[in-house]
DNA sequence: AGCAAAATGATCGACGTATATCATAAAATG
DNA sequence: CATTTTATGATATACGTCGATCATTTTGCT
């Protein structure tokens, strides 16, 4: 009942342990004969490497990295604060993990900090990349020495790495507009959007589902032109207020972007009959505004999964081993019930300096 | 850089490995001024165990084991299908997973099985359980013969488990309402619940919950007595039937507990101007039944993340450190279009005998 | 002081794998 | 057939920890 071990694959293979090491980490001048009774024998006998006894003996150890882009922005600190409180705890298997600032969304800065990667003696990396040609050299000189390459929360070019952790944007805004149809009961509506930027591929993969939705199931609603806002909580504290002051006939509010504080603040000047209100990502300000009922729902990505899967994606890819299960990754709905408890989110202020 | 080892703490503290050895595995017999000593340098070079090489050495192997209801209940068959995907992949880390099956929801079964499970030899056990006195005895033999046991999805009593993983059920039935009055927009009004058995906890408190809210925040909403449905999807079937020729003043259902598959085929029946459907648990008739558009929302408690949360939790207990980060369990909503993929909900029934 | 009990040190052989060296055996080449 | 490749075997050391054993030293107690 015990499992075998490469001796015993030996044994029963008829070689000696020499040669079955040749044949399992494949370092050749074995004859395929060899080769083909170690494969039976360990298909016979349900051979399966001891990674920790591996690990153990060539002594390894994993060097993470992790590219974020900087700024006070309120997602990226929760994730932040998810890698740090992940790492804290990977120390016992030999994982060291480093979170490298990016300035946010500068092809030419994120460029150079994939070219400096090569310097730093690292064996996997995950990137918040963005989709451009221009991270194509850097990212395959980086894959040439054997570093693991992932994408996190915005993809890289598809070739250039190995996986990519996050959701489909378009999905998340087909999400959206659905809670949002449904709230108006049948009923007539006109729906305000608001984005940060119609440049960023992910807030108009989210308008563009949501309007999908609204236009194929929910005819009688109308959804209004975006409102560019730079995910500044200004101008949505502006725009928000404007709208509500105009007495207009806007019944929902959705944001694409960031900047929900503004949007918060504008609600809660002008409380009396606000509209159905639909924001992105759980943080400390939409967690209170959930509660504090300025706003209705919350669609969240899940940080805490997509770390989750982000480090398990880089052991099994170093490791060479396929992946282990891993729960599924799909925009959540958040209302006031439904919130975790996580105390990463309400630090996230605290801590980003 | 490299990760000190014993040895260098037992260099540090000025004692020998053999001592520093005897305090990290509290063998007891050491003074206690050498216990500071080793606890000081411990704490100075950082150590950690590791756990890899320890594991190797006591050349240790998991025998974990899960009691899970029988009988062709979806839930459990998804739940059964996320425990083998994950078994599969753990028996790189030495780990063996037996599941056993139980008599659904009987406490003598139950008792039975605890029992039986001292003689098994087995390291760890997650039991979907119940808050019996009766199973008080037997769990309390199996944690002094030094077995881990956790609770999973349905609580055992608190005192004879070392942890609980599973949704908080109010909750779950909180949620439901509030997307249940948010979809009603401020109109009128009446919910016609079902309940498989007011005994059955989990289902008190997703009703209790439910009540709750709409009293508090959807006044202008009517919460009609449970159905009483045993889970049998005919009974379902027949009383929702019911309800809908009768052409009543009901806006919505709410199904507290299995057998959706009924009320599916009653609401199938009678498409026309249907009420807003929630249900709970994502299973392949219920997501066929959102793709259908024959109901609105499931609530789901996330049965991967469960499991996952399961075997991280055993683990922990049985390597005695401390817990990693696991992504939050949370009653999670769905609609037609944030579906996971998740290939194990279809074939739920198919391996299901 | 004398003696038992408690504490400490030194050291060994596992665990399963990686990686290396060296000698020998088999096969391919001319 | 002689010679060079290529393949195989045998064996050693290291990784960090556990669980021993045995000898020795220190402490506590009367």
């Amino acid at each position: 009942m015990v499992s075998p071990t490469l001796s015993d694959v030996a044994q029963a293979a008829g070689v000696s342990y020499a040669t079955a090491d040749r044949v399992i980490n494949n370092r050749g001048n074995v004859a395929q004969k060899s080769i083909d009774k170690v494969r039976e024998a360990v298909a016979a006998l349900g051979y399966v490497r001891n990674v920790a006894a591996a690990n153990l003996s060539r002594n390894r150890v994993y060097r993470l990295a992790f590219l974020i882009p900087t700024g006070t922005n309120a997602f990226f600190n929760r994730i932040r604060n998810h890698i740090r409180h992940a790492a804290e705890h990977l120390s016992v298997d030999r994982i060291t993990v480093e979170i490298i600032d990016v300035s946010a969304f500068s092809v030419d800065a994120l460029e150079e900090s994939i070219a400096d990667l090569a310097q730093r003696d690292v064996d996997g990396v995950a990137i918040v990349g963005l989709q451009n040609p221009l991270l194509e050299g850097p990212l395959a000189k980086l894959r040439e020495s054997g570093v693991a390459v992932i994408g996190l929360v915005s993809d890289l070019p598809q070739k250039f790495r190995s996986a990519y952790i996050g959701i489909d944007n378009m999905v998340a805004g087909r999400t959206a507009a659905r809670m949002t149809g449904m709230a108006h009961a049948g009923g007539l509506g006109a729906i305000q959007t608001f984005v940060g930027s119609m440049e960023a591929r992910d807030h108009a993969e989210r308008l563009q589902g949501f309007c999908d939705v609204i236009a194929a199931d929910y005819p009688h609603l109308t959804v209004l032109d975006p409102i560019l806002t730079k995910d500044d909580p200004a101008v949505l504290k502006e725009a928000a207020g404007a709208v509500l002051s105009a007495r207009s006939n806007v019944t929902a509010f959705y944001n694409v972007g960031a900047g929900n504080s503004g949007l918060v603040a504008a609600i809660g000047a002008a409380p009396e009959n606000r509209p159905f209100c639909v924001v992105h990502e759980l943080v400390a300000h939409s967690k209170q505004a959930l509660i504090d009922k300025h706003i209705d729902l919350v669609i969240d990505q899940r940080p805490d999964i997509e770390v989750n899967r982000a480090f398990a994606m880089l052991r099994a890819l170093l490791d060479e081993r396929d992946l282990p299960p891993m729960p599924d990754l799909m925009p959540t709905i958040y209302v006031q019930d439904n919130l975790p408890a996580d105390p990463l989110i309400d630090i996230a202020e605290a801590q980003s300096r």
